[in-house]
DNA sequence: ACTTGCAATGAAAAAGATTCTCATCATCAT
DNA sequence: ATGATGATGAGAATCTTTTTCATTGCAAGT
């Protein structure tokens, strides 16, 4: 049940934050600007403010819900947590986003943490590249 | 000499890209936003515009003179590139930033890539966690 | 179900970062 | 030296995100 997620975050359950939970749950592209989550909500009929998109995904961050990221652009893209932690690749063409996991590299950056006596939180790794796309490959 | 750097770019050798050039080297925090460079120059007396600074910060960038980081926090900072590229490990307490590179980590990162099918041009790592001074272990 | 405190909301304003416009000025090849 | 072209500064404009504040809605207790 996800309102019991956004009610163990310690929020109390509303309308926007169920909405915004089911779009971040249903949307086909998992990585979703506040502006993105806006149009895509009005779009659909919900009336709601982007003062409260904005408010409402920084608390579900906070709350371990969603995952903050900031992609290159100006603007941060917002991903629901599927329990799994992941790392990015992305085309830099079309944008399209691939998630991977290594536990090599997660394994190594522990250690270079340790090494430089820092203890590792989080990280950030992003591959930028060109996709598969033959549109996206150099020449184009 | 700097200037052949700028004139190597296909930029005119200027003033303001002079006094830029000439801070990012010179400056002990090696990574710093665009308003840093603008206060720092303000403060030694040069008249210079904020637009320009980000005029030419870009210019710099895209002549792989300098890098630009988005790290968390709403704005760009960027960096003199020295050569050799490295990643980040940033103290989510003091803000300090140490710099690695790990063979193993950007070995395993172009295989990934490739099994996805990506072409590798740039990528971003950046360790969050907390750095070795007692103020920013956790329980402060 | 009814009240009521406190959190949540929407709209608009504000703040912060970055880019754009345009008139003036400086660089550099000739 | 000089002229074409690119560069600059100031301010306006744009874009993203946060804040303010009056109003509304949730939820705990009756």
């Amino acid at each position: 049940m996800d309102n019991q997620d956004i009610r163990k975050a310690g929020l109390k359950v509303t309308l926007p934050r169920i909405k915004i939970l089911e779009l971040l749950e249903n949307n086909t592209q998992r990585h979703v600007s506040a502006e993105d989550v806006y149009k895509m909500l009005l779009d659909k009929g919900e009336e709601i403010g982007l003062a409260t998109i904005y408010r409402v995904l920084t608390q579900f961050e906070t709350a371990g819900l969603v995952t903050r990221h900031n992609f290159e652009g100006g603007h941060a893209v917002f991903e629901l947590d599927r329990g799994g932690h992941h790392d990015h690749m992305v085309c830099m063409v079309c944008g399209k986003v691939e998630e991977f996991i290594d536990t090599t590299i997660e394994k190594r950056q522990r250690e270079i943490a340790k090494e430089h006596g820092f203890e590792m939180v989080d990280h950030s790794l992003i591959i930028y590249g060109h996709c598969g796309n033959p549109k996206c490959k150099v020449g184009y």
